[in-house]
RNA sequence: CUCUCGGUAGCUCAGCUGGAUAGAGCAUCUGCCUUCUAAGCAGAGGGUCGCAGGUUCGAAUCCUGCCCGGGAGGCCA
């Protein structure tokens, strides 16, 4: 509808001012005075042609073509051209949206997205914060397929490194203690419970292959790097056992994001990017081009990248003075990796946290000429717990955090889902437990699957009395229906597609799930007043044609939020 | 100190590419179940959009300054 009362406007425009093209809005309307769609055409050329928009108004609005699905046009205002749509103009929208498979929700310009999320360490379970971007990652995916988009979700593994390290130490200490060996447990280790399950399954798996001989003692006050070297000095395959460790908890992380309908298809490992081969490993050979591009120097036998030379506030360490390599490098090239496979959009989904670490990125992938401009990052804020209306405390270090799955089991999936999807993403979350629990009307989620409900119940109802619904009959009688509150309804699922285009466009989510707690609230008020089973059948096919496209709305919204649209609560 | 994100109803938040009377939900108050889900609905009150300037036909929205709050600034990841 947007796309024909612009060109009606645009060809006014052309024939009365001489323009070959205007950039101007047709959007919805807040109140029904104002008609269904809307156009500041008027202002706009007014402010350019330094005359007054209200005769502007009249002169585009005076040659107008006459069209089936306009009622009448309106000047309001400072000079807003209002456009009123016919009853006509709203049952043919129904009917399609009602009979195709929403293909015209498709955008006319797909686009192969990559995107990447999540990628929390392997070094413990997730936690509420990874769970956010978790849901957001996954919803934007849905949503940018659901819109044409071919999309690729990522996980990328940091599967080396000190972090790595300190886990798999962390582990064989407590292995260690599993066999009566008493060690000294370093703070800079992990201290959390599912360290010692993780023993626990070594044990069952290496018996007493890494058990300390009599001349390594862990006892001493040491730190966590001395131990680890010394570790591989007496053990040289530690390799192994780090590895273990690593699935172990790649496992758990899977299985996590898996039970919160998180489903990545593509699992990048950090260490594969170290790979050798024939001409030097992946890695090596990005370092290199850097180096051959002089966007690097040596200073204190390390190796840095000249990031302030792209805004940066200051140069950053690639190699470090014991030649290993930094997150940072590794995550240079494992960029490069992702530009090569040809996608037209990359988004990173981060932690706030990682805020600081967007222009030396970005610089870095200038300094190999990748156009940065391809690459979107988005931040995601942090989520904190409130329950009983006090804050609850967590901390890292201590093992105190909330995992991804604490909360999803006591809450639920759905509502946490929704929770984290509810909010802007850039914006800092208070997650409220009481309220995500709740279920009646304080809780959207609750009450959008119930509007879902509800209109089910209407179905089986209708077969308990052995009638039969005969939609099409019900779109060719929807004059029947045509009163201020069902247009009202009409209106706000055609408003669906918008939101969803506005969605795919900003990448967010939240946009949509304020829609369907509007929309759903106008489903439950039309709800109770009135009547759907006429005996009418014209009357009754015409209710059911709206009830089914209401339907629709929910089913689709809700499964690209990845959230139950139950058929009875 | 630098960067960054915020400050909108009692509370939690939308709106921010300038537009019409600033919107939801919760909470508060008043009503509605012999009917297909009351897990619901109808109605009411509630605002100097942090402060001060500026830009213009028009500012919650854009610009500048200030006040207050969150976060970030490793050869950790």
């Amino acid at each position: 509808m947007k796309s024909e009362i612009r060109e009606i406007l645009l060809a006014s425009v052309k024939k009365n001012y001489k323009k070959k093209s205007l950039d101007f809005d047709i959007s919805r309307t807040k109140t029904k005075s104002h008609g269904n769609w809307s156009s500041n055409v008027a202002l706009i050329l007014g402010k350019e042609l330094k005359q007054q928009p209200k005769i502007i108004a009249e002169n585009l609005v005076k040659n107008l073509p006459k069209k089936k699905w306009l009622e009448k046009v309106e000047i309001a205002g400072p000079g807003f051209v209002n456009f009123f749509l016919t009853e006509e103009a709203q049952s043919f929208f129904l009917k399609n949206f009602l009979s195709n498979d929403l293909s015209s929700f498709k955008s006319k310009m797909p686009r192969k997205i990559l995107i990447e999320y999540v990628s929390s360490n392997p070094t413990g379970p997730i936690h509420i914060g990874h769970g956010r971007g978790a849901a957001f990652g996954s919803a934007l995916a849905n949503l940018l397929r659901f819109t044409g988009d071919e999309v690729i979700e990522e996980y990328y593994i940091n599967d080396r490194g000190l972090q790595t390290d300190v886990l798999a130490l962390s582990v064989f200490l407590r292995y260690q203690e599993l066999f009566k060996v008493k060690v000294n447990f370093p703070e800079e280790c992990y201290q959390g419970d599912y360290i010692k399950e993780c023993a626990f399954l070594a044990k069952e798996k290496f018996f007493d292959k890494y058990l300390a001989k009599k001349d390594l003692k862990f006892t001493d006050q040491s730190n966590p790097l001395d131990l680890i070297n010394k570790i591989y000095i007496v053990f040289p395959k530690f390799s192994e056992f780090v590895d273990f460790c690593i699935h172990l908890q790649m496992d758990q992380i899977r299985g996590d994001l898996s039970k919160f309908k998180v489903h990545h298809n593509n699992w990048v490992s950090e260490k594969d990017l170290y790979k050798d081969s024939d001409d030097g490993s992946f890695f090596e050979r990005i370092i290199k081009v850097l180096k051959n591009n002089e966007f690097t120097y040596l200073q204190d036998e390390a190796l840095w990248f000249k990031s302030k030379e792209f805004n940066d506030e200051k140069d950053r360490v690639l190699i470090r003075n014991n030649q290993d390599p930094t997150y940072f490098a590794s995550d240079i090239a494992y960029h490069k990796f992702k530009f090569e496979r040809d996608f037209d959009q990359l988004i990173n989904v981060w932690g706030a946290d990682h805020h600081g670490y967007i222009p030396r990125l970005n610089g870095a992938l200038e300094a190999l000429e990748l156009d940065s401009n391809k690459l979107k990052t988005l931040i995601i804020q942090f989520v904190s717990l409130v329950r009983s209306g006090k804050n609850v405390s967590m901390s890292t270090r201590k093992g105190e955090f909330i995992t991804l799955k604490e909360l999803i089991d006591e809450v639920g999936v759905e509502a946490t889902r929704f929770f984290f999807l509810a909010r802007k993403s850039d914006q800092a979350l208070e997650f409220d437990i009481d309220l995500a629990k709740k279920e009646d009307k304080n809780n959207p989620v609750y009450y959008i699957q119930y509007a879902h409900a509800r209109i089910c119940s209407l179905e089986k109802e209708v077969k308990k009395r052995k009638l039969i619904i005969d939609q099409n009959n019900g779109l060719d009688n929807l004059k029947l229906i045509a009163n201020e509150n069902e247009l009202d309804i009409i209106n706000e699922i055609e408003r669906f597609q918008d939101v969803l285009s506005q969605c795919r466009k900003d990448l967010e989510i939240h946009p949509l799930c304020f829609y369907l707690r509007e929309i759903a609230s106008k489903f439950h008020s039309y709800y109770n007043a009135n009547k759907f089973i006429e005996d009418n059948k014209d009357l009754r096919d015409a209710k059911f044609a709206l009830v089914f496209a209401l339907k629709k709305v929910f089913q689709q919204g809700l499964e690209i939020l990845s959230i139950n649209a139950p058929e009875k609560m």
